[in-house]
DNA sequence: CAGGCGCCGATTGTATACGATTCACCGCTA
DNA sequence: TAGCGGTGAATCGTATACAATCGGCGCCTG
């Protein structure tokens, strides 16, 4: 794990943010152990205050507790990758319309931004970093359309995105979807609530495509899970 | 507050479903205070345990929590219920036809024994358990649809709904629903995917137009807010 | 030498202790 | 009498202490 350690004191938001972000980021890979003394140590707070993020995270679906195992970063079955995605392509295209319908210019001058960072990032090869400014581009336009309850939900999904990512993703041209987020701001911008809903209904088929969801022979683990069963 | 006194010692798990059970059934109204040390008696577990059940119901919605006030059951916003039908009604209707094409003769037999539950519940003018029966039902679609993802956000939307109805319901007659599940059962049982999908929608806003969401006067509460802030 | 049993360190689960904050009550003062 | 401020109990927030559990290592036995 490579976490920036800041200030030793910390606030459980601090702690459930900075791990999110090190997800988002793929700086820990999808099974790293979480020890709770570890985490302690490093954001500087008892064990209390890391239990509390750790069990948020839990619930958000970036992290699996084992009861007297302890904390690890969530590793989404097949089946949970699909499930993200077509949780989010149920969500996502009607949430563009109301984006589109409600997007001011200082929306779009945000959103116009969001994607400058993201090709900046890519340019200077921090391809985690792109993903999660990816991701917070998704959120923004939950955002604009002011639906905070779908917000919500699409964090989550966001999040178990990238563990599926970092799973299942096929190939390593990451700049693939660049254009399609430049697309929806246009769509925004002009107000074309149609447009938008189906360049965000595309662009996560598109996203899907890109991953690598057959079902495949597990090697040995799934043996050995199956006979100790 | 009245919540069934068992035996003395649960698990996290026992905390979150009695209160959550407690809501749905309208035992609890919106804005109790939840004080921690007298859901410790009640369990007969420490704060610990209560704390962790209190965030986790935080975090599905049914509670808030405010820093160093204690937690609440939560009171949702005109606003927040409006977004709570409006994801229902994004994720719902195709995960009845989901359901619609996967559902087996015993899934069937299931729902019909929930329906009848209800119906009995009503008859014995239990009008919370039958309300809690309800929201079952919509998660065993789910269930059978085979979406674990969408079922956990419908179970969050399901209890906030319970909320939602504790505060802007409109009128006091009751079995207005049955027949809208008994239709649902009906296009579940012959495989149409798509009346499924038209009956939840339809049924959804059915629901929603038994609901007073129109904006109102807060009376005083509201200036007093005013004025603090 | 292989397999199994038991002990011990490491780690998590729960309870308790202590400090901080809030709210309500009550007396004081203008 | 109304408003203000102080004081104390009630309640919550965090840290720590203790108990339970797990996994690995070594020893013992066949």
């Amino acid at each position: 794990m490579s976490v920036t350690i800041d200030s030793p004191i910390s606030t459980v938001e601090d702690i459930i943010a900075q791990l999110s972000e090190a997800v988002h980021e793929h700086r820990v890979q999808p099974g790293t152990k979480l020890r709770e003394d570890e985490l302690c140590e490093i954001f500087g707070v008892s064990r209390t205050l890391v239990r509390q993020a750790l069990r948020s995270l839990e619930h958000d679906g970036l992290v699996t507790i084992e009861r007297n195992k302890g904390a690890f970063v969530a590793k989404p079955t097949l089946k949970e990758a699909r499930e993200v995605f077509e949780a989010r392509a149920l969500l996502e295209p009607s949430t563009a319309r109301a984006a589109a319908e409600r997007a001011t210019r200082r929306d779009i001058a945000r959103l116009e931004k969001h994607i400058r960072d993201e090709h900046a990032a890519l340019d200077r090869d921090e391809a985690g970093l792109a993903l999660k400014l990816s991701g917070d581009f998704h959120l923004a336009i939950a955002r604009i359309a002011d639906q905070h309850t779908i917000e919500q939900f699409l964090r989550q999904l966001i999040s178990r995105s990238s563990l599926v990512i970092a799973l299942y993703w096929r190939r390593r041209n990451a700049l693939c979807e660049s254009n399609a987020h430049h697309a929806l701001v246009d769509a925004l911008r002009s107000g074309d609530g149609d447009s938008a809903e189906e360049l965000m209904k595309g662009h996560l088929l598109d996203l899907l495509s890109q991953l690598d969801l057959r079902d495949r022979e597990q090697g040995p683990a799934s043996l050995k899970d199956a006979l100790q069963k």
